[in-house]
DNA sequence: TACTTGTGTGTACAGTTGTTCACTAATGTG
DNA sequence: CACATTAGTGAACAACTGTACACACAAGTA
């Protein structure tokens, strides 16, 4: 057949796992979601997945790890943009905003599976916030912001930081693409909890055991 | 039918809200169940569910109605519990976390309801959490412990809390009920991050514009 | 060249799904 | 009492599900 020799190897894989990922962003849940279904949105035949994916816990797995990817993009660009640091939160939040919106199904994807059915999803896109947490942790060290805080406690600020954020995601995919108002009401609210969360950090030790 | 005459009406709609809790308790997502699933599960016929809901989704919505006595009977517990105000955080984090396990099933259920499939399962869910922020909010007004915040400065404060330890409970749920090791790790991160909090709180307006 | 491997296709099938319908018994109301 | 309403049952059905199998072609390797 024509097209199947125009098609370079591998095709059908992105196919599948974008496919996944465009019924999530239709406001499906992606545990709700069969091998026939996605098939058929990719426009390939059913037993296509067999060849890339064993089940759909498979493909979500993998769409973690390209999730991963994402999250990293997203983190080198918040590093570039690093100006002054009393504008660190608010163009960190912009970043993220902007980032959450141009891949708004991946996010849905990790909003959704941090409680999804399957135990390694979760897992994984846990153990992809805890390294997003360090990361931060080691940005904020080298900026030398945080110089009284121990090694643990930055953690935990950090931990909760990027908590705040994924909170502040599912906010955010709630509301529909245009609405610039919410969006923005959201924008500022996690400000200030980051705000919020930073003048903790900064008083920390005064108060702790 | 003998059986019949014994059972007392609308007990079948009970069965069936369990029996979807019941499986969610079990490891399977809400947005994945099905009506036939759900009353095999309830040991009823699969058209007896019709008689009390319209669709998983209406279910969904009467278990957020349910899920909201639960709230309320553990914000009850936590208010007739507090004793002195400097083990407040500890005590209410412990609290929730006997609750949490006492009813796995319905925190799970409002865990995977906040990125759900239903919108209005998930504004139900929401909105249950800022009623029990605007609670805290009240309580902690009363007790006079947060009298130089504004109120709009106490609202984010408390909506940050609730939101944390809503993060809390996903991580809570997430290991097996036996693990008293991690479940005791758990405790100690959520009572530091609502201590950074509140210390935050604490020092806020120096800071804030 | 011949052969293996990887990837895509079509057909097939048994099991499950949501939903409709007609039937029956218990309960509440006059 | 008669009668309407409610809450349960079982059979049926078309649509869809996951998965197995046999087959076809392209690319890589000898």
């Amino acid at each position: 057949m024509a097209e199947r020799q125009r098609r370079k190897p591998g095709e059908t894989r992105e196919k599948l796992m974008s496919a996944a990922l465009t019924l999530v962003g239709k406001g499906r849940h992606f545990a709700s979601l069969g091998i026939r279904e996605v098939t058929r949105q990719a426009g390939v035949v059913p037993t296509s997945f067999y060849r890339h994916f064993r089940n759909m816990d498979d493909l979500g797995l993998q769409l973690v790890d390209e999730l991963g990817l994402v999250l990293r993009r997203m983190m080198r660009e918040a590093r570039e943009h690093v100006s002054q640091a009393d504008k660190l939160i608010e163009e960190s939040v912009d970043i993220f905003i902007s980032h959450a919106q141009a891949n708004r199904s991946f996010f849905l994807f990790m909003a959704q599976g941090l409680a999804g059915e399957s135990r390694a999803v979760q897992e994984g896109i846990r153990s992809e916030m805890r390294f997003f947490a360090s990361e931060l942790a080691n940005d904020l060290r080298r900026l030398r912001l945080v110089d009284h805080l121990s090694d643990s406690d930055l953690d935990m600020t950090c931990d909760l930081v990027v908590r705040s954020v994924a909170f502040s995601l599912t906010d955010l995919l709630g509301v529909s693409v245009g609405d610039d108002y919410k969006v923005d009401q959201i924008r500022k609210r996690t400000i200030r909890f980051l705000q919020l969360i930073f003048v903790g950090a900064a008083n920390w030790k005064s108060v702790s055991q």
